[in-house]
DNA sequence: GATATGACCGCTG
DNA sequence: CCAGCGGCCATAT
């Protein structure tokens, strides 16, 4: 398993329980601020890691792009909703007020081991 | 070994 | 303000 996917992976488990984040903002945290598809791309590999709440990572604009690589397509919506996640036509509502950006919540660079 | 694709982001027209 | 195109890095074929 590449380093990368191991801390995109440690940072998403880190987000907080009814927050979310962007692919750009974790991607930025971990050096690569142009690497946002890899953390997507992390996000399919996922798969693997069940401790990963992929379902709290979405887009820059808080569109639920990957809910269909979820089991169901409305897994994600749920388990948003389930931690109280307003989310309306695949959309989070009022995206920035549950947005959690690590680079501004995280120390600078010290976490994973 | 090279080409194509991707759960994205940002800039230019 | 809305729409379209390129860039970037890693994985898969």
């Amino acid at each position: 398993m590449s380093q990368f996917f191991s801390l995109v992976y440690t940072i998403v488990k880190k987000i907080p329980f009814g927050r979310v984040t962007s692919y750009g903002a974790i991607a930025r945290y971990l050096g690569h601020p142009r690497s946002a598809r890899m953390v997507g791309y992390a996000m399919n590999a996922a798969h693997s890691q069940p401790k990963v709440p992929a379902h709290r990572v979405v887009n820059r604009k808080g569109l639920l792009t990957g809910k269909h690589h979820f089991s169901g397509s409305k897994l994600m919506q749920q388990l948003l909703e389930s931690e109280g996640i307003s989310v309306e036509n695949d959309q989070i509502v009022d995206f920035e007020d549950f947005f959690w950006d690590p680079n501004t919540t995280l120390p600078p660079f010290e976490i994973e081991v």
